[in-house]
DNA sequence: TACTATTTTTACATACTTGTAACATATTTG
DNA sequence: CAAATATGTTACAAGTATGTAAAAATAGTA
């Protein structure tokens, strides 16, 4: 049985994640602040790590790099919980660590999906100092840095973010709706045609690695190498 | 045509939010207090929810928090009406479970776009990532690829739909106007034949795994293997 | 403040999709 | 066996989704 470590301030939030994961199967522990989750970490090594950004005191950040240094604690898998878009692209690089994240609001299922994910994949393949290949298209994301077969490309804020969020999963078509939420935030209200503007300019920009971005009507895009 | 509860006890409100939730199309169900809430949507599943935070009795926390918790319920999107300003907004509204908030006073447009983009999101979950094969045929929902003997076979958004839903009922007939229902949606006003077209061109592009595609004559189609 | 970079919206072009109708073929029925 | 009925097939006008560029709005910065 796996045990599983939810670091999460909103008490109502714990409970229906907790409650959710014992249905599961896993074992739950709670820790309402980051103190008191760096102790418990510590002290009863969990499978994985649910951890909220957005904490009292010591924010979720500092806590994902706290136990991404310590040996003990480096290779427990972390799953960040936030509620913005706008902080991912810090959180799974290199600067924090984490391994994964889920946007709120999340249904209960999409949230085991990525537990199981995670779970699934190998120690050796944690995201920490990820650089992603795809074809001829190289991310680094610790030094938030893109090239195209050497050369160095230049993208803005949005367009990193969409193309990581591609580039994360690969292979799977995502709708524009998934896109707006995990790139432009739960809160955005807007049009969906705005992704297709940036997917534009990120096939453009990415030159012939943008043959890689793929439509596929009437559902959105995917990312596939050839 | 998707249903609708509201759980509001200001009638003024609640009625002006069904009128205007009718005039889009949806169909509506009113509930003045928590209990009656709680039980219209037990009994009669609604597509979703709109809940109000401050109700008399039951709070509107509480109700979100039982409804996220029973299987019956849990998958109903919800979204919150809260007068409450910046404070509450964020913590007590989606960290619940929640899947949205719109703060009062809100416009009608604001209720309906929020309403349209929890729905989408909805239907994006559904379609879960599972891999069927059938024969040659191979159907991976998540890549949105289907390949028939290793080759890759493209499919339109109905052939697609249409394929998908042939082949989650497998040996199972079908009539056409399941089928118009199933993959056109439920007022679809049109010829049945429109199926037979598709039909038609769906066995051609699969080529060989096109046989499995069956008429039963007088009944519609299903589809089974050799 | 003005200026720049970036993002979002709008508008239009284009390419793809689709429902229908018309005709062909097959099957059933009387 | 012919008529009636059901399904198969094809072509095409109309509809729809996406691509793209340019304008408008917004955010960021000096």
């Amino acid at each position: 049985m796996k045990t599983i470590l939810v670091i999460e301030d909103e008490k109502d939030l714990a409970e229906l994640i907790s409650f959710n994961l014992e249905k599961e199967g896993y074992r739950v522990l709670t820790a309402v602040d980051g103190a008191s989750g760096l102790e418990s970490a510590r002290g009863n090594v969990p499978d994985l790590i649910l951890l909220d950004l957005m904490l009292p005191a010591i924010s979720g950040v500092e806590i994902c790099k706290i136990l991404k240094k310590s040996e003990k604690t480096s290779r427990i898998p972390i799953i960040i919980l936030t509620a913005k878009g706008e902080e991912i692209d810090r959180v799974v690089g290199f600067e924090v660590g984490a391994d994964d994240y889920v946007v709120k609001p999340f249904s209960n299922r999409e949230l085991m999906l990525r537990i199981k994910a995670v779970l699934r994949r190998g120690e050796q393949e944690r995201q920490s100092d990820k650089i992603i290949r795809i074809g001829s298209l190289c991310i680094d994301t610790s030094r938030h840095a893109i090239t195209c077969a050497g050369e160095e490309i230049i993208l803005t804020t949005t367009e990193y973010k969409l193309l990581i969020n591609l580039a994360e999963r690969l292979g799977r078509v995502q709708s524009r709706d998934v896109l707006l939420k995990n790139v432009w935030g739960y809160n955005y209200i807007g049009d969906t045609r705005t992704v297709d503007t940036h997917i534009t300019r990120l096939r453009t920009k990415l030159g012939e690695a943008g043959d890689m971005i793929k439509t596929v009507r009437g559902f959105g895009y995917k990312m596939e190498d050839a």
